[in-house]
DNA sequence: ATCGCCGGATTGTCCGACAATCATACTATA
DNA sequence: TATAGTATGATTGTCGGACAATCCGGCGAT
């Protein structure tokens, strides 16, 4: 008899209290928007020092679970939005040095599909969100980096359009990813502005019709025009895609 | 003259301190594998308490960037991998209280697409992982909860196959999300076992033939089967798919 | 070479302290 | 009365120091 033993965890208490809050915040007897205790209370109610106790509050508020009103001493409880989330994926992303090749392809598979759905399902005021993100695409000028957030935007409300949140979780890393290769391109490759106009309006046509195949079709010709774009623009799709990493420096060491 | 003022933002030292190790790690000047210095030369470093350090840690291992190898105690670097990313992102969609349907409509989305690249790529490795899931499926008797989780190491494999890391990342948490719901389908529907067993057949031969389109449509049938299931198991799609989560109680109040 | 033991180093946790600032109630003023 | 100013208390951010538990590495005995 060989049994394995399997190994015995010990989790400082750090850990503990953050994952004894977590369940709190999940099970929803701490609903989001509620304000936490003050640390002093919840160290005590919790049985442990104010100093660990602030070591699991750093822990759940990188989760995402705990976040600070802007000019508010006090911590709330929220649900992780789906920006943070995908904020964290990205990074990893990053880190993995996926290749600009990869971050196309997943969403020429995920974005034309995404299209399709939508057509079906979206309403007015999906379509106005739409138009307001083309629009600002459309009026944008110099200002590359808030042209291509317009881009973006316009996904964002696409996706959004399908009602579908994992969707929408699923193909924002891809996205923030892809953004600042998208830039470099755009500035490189000016016929690129006319064209991604042109996806846009077709799109929200065959959206307003409620045309899936039409918007599926276009929503590839449109991802298929980046991948044209970065050729032209000698962008390497081999390369590693950097997002925007939050790199705030230390004041001095 | 009304412009607006852009809140200016003051970020606590933690937060600072965390984003500039953070910053070296994602810069690569501190390698994945190697140990941080001691808490005591970190924080005399970076010109701060041990305290304030130690709070950024956390942070940083919520991260998954820091990470401690089992039974020491050092705090070594790491590079977040795919399932502890997923993870976070299946407990954010949990607290949204997305449902069943959102998740399988987003498999049924991505995974088609990505049987057909993977049919175009994969080698004789990738299959051979994908075989030992299958086998795995097949053998697994009344333990439904291992055999579900060879259904996903399918999919994972499957994925891995595309050679896409962004890709595995997108599908991985609706994966896991949906884990619950088709064991629970597996359970109820006694024919499920056979379909699945037989979709896995198909998609391997289809993938050896590196026949996309088959690939493609033989997925497309096993993830339709998985909503016939949930019908025929009377589990409600409407209803939020709730992830396995990590609620360690703490020891006593 | 393995085992047992020992001293130093490191982490986990605690305590106490204090400045900065947020929240709030109160007051003065137009 | 509504607004601006002021004082007071509470709370967070940061610090310094302390100590037990335990991990690490070396040393000696078997």
């Amino acid at each position: 008899m060989n049994l394995p033993f399997s190994a015995i965890a010990f989790a400082p208490s750090y850990r503990r209290v953050a994952d004894a809050i977590a369940a709190r915040i999940v099970d929803r007897s701490l609903q989001a928007g509620d304000a936490l205790p003050t640390e002093t209370t919840l160290a005590l109610q919790l049985g442990v020092n104010r100093s660990t106790l602030r070591e699991a509050l750093r822990d759940l508020e990188s989760r995402g679970l705990l976040e600070r009103r802007r000019g508010s001493k006090r911590l709330v409880v929220t649900h992780p939005a789906t920006q943070a989330v995908a904020e964290r994926i990205s990074n990893a992303l990053t880190l993995q040095q996926v290749t600009i090749a990869e971050l196309w392809e997943t969403l020429m598979l995920l974005e034309p599909p995404a299209a399709d759905v939508a057509a079906r399902r979206c309403h007015k005021s999906d379509i106005e969100l739409l138009q307001t993100a083309a629009e600002r695409f459309a009026a944008e000028g110099a200002d590359t980096a808030a042209a291509v957030a317009a881009v973006a935007a316009f996904f964002r409300a696409l996706i959004a359009a399908t009602g579908n949140r994992a969707l929408a979780l699923a193909h924002e890393p891809a996205l923030q990813l892809l953004q600042l290769s998208l830039q470099l391109m755009i500035d490189r490759v000016p016929q690129a502005r006319a064209r991604i106009r042109d996806a846009h309006r077709k799109l929200i046509g065959a959206l307003s019709n409620a045309d899936a195949a039409a918007a599926s079709s276009w929503m590839e010709k449109h991802i298929r025009d980046f991948r044209r774009g970065f050729e032209l623009a000698g962008i390497n799709l081999g390369s590693p895609a950097s997002g925007p990493l939050s790199t705030a420096p230390v004041a001095s060491g």
